[in-house]
DNA sequence: GCAGTATTGTATA
DNA sequence: TATACAATACTGC
């Protein structure tokens, strides 16, 4: 399923568990989304971008295959709240991670947008090295 | 195991 | 402001 956004194409994949992952359809590989869950989630993207929905909390997440590490911190930063920010550092403090764990796990992150990690940023303030800044 | 990483804090110029 | 270095935990091969 692709979903058009005024970023573009986003690629989207479901299980029977929930959304198993949703990127930017620059490498659109595997099984195409189907199915009410499929509908939902383009209908939940797109009311975002159309300033109806601050996040994505009612939209299950399967987080099958995926490291305790990492399902702690995609459910720590779904949490947090419209127009705040959180640093990696606070992050790593409140799982007991280190900052660059939490880097590094956002960075494998498949769940674009569901998974608000543009409201991480840096402990100064500044914006992390988000994928969308280049290349 | 090893290298890479979307960090942080301190030191130095 | 900019660069250099150490500590830290997880991902990916």
């Amino acid at each position: 399923m692709c979903i058009p956004t005024p970023l573009g194409p986003l690629w989207l994949e479901v299980s029977p568990l929930g959304v198993r992952r949703l990127e930017p359809a620059l490498y659109p590989r595997g099984p195409e989304a189907e199915g009410a869950l499929a509908l939902r989630v383009r209908e939940a993207v797109q009311a975002y971008f159309a300033g109806e929905r601050p996040d994505f909390l009612d939209l299950p997440l399967d987080y099958t295959g995926l490291s305790p590490a990492r399902l702690r911190l995609y459910e720590r930063v779904r949490l947090v709240p419209y127009g705040r920010t959180v640093s990696y550092g606070a992050l790593g403090r409140e799982l007991g991670l280190s900052p660059r764990a939490v880097g590094a796990a956002l960075r494998a992150c498949p769940f674009f947008l569901l998974v608000p990690a543009h409201r991480v940023i840096h402990a100064d303030g500044r914006l992390g090295g988000f994928r969308g800044r280049r290349g």
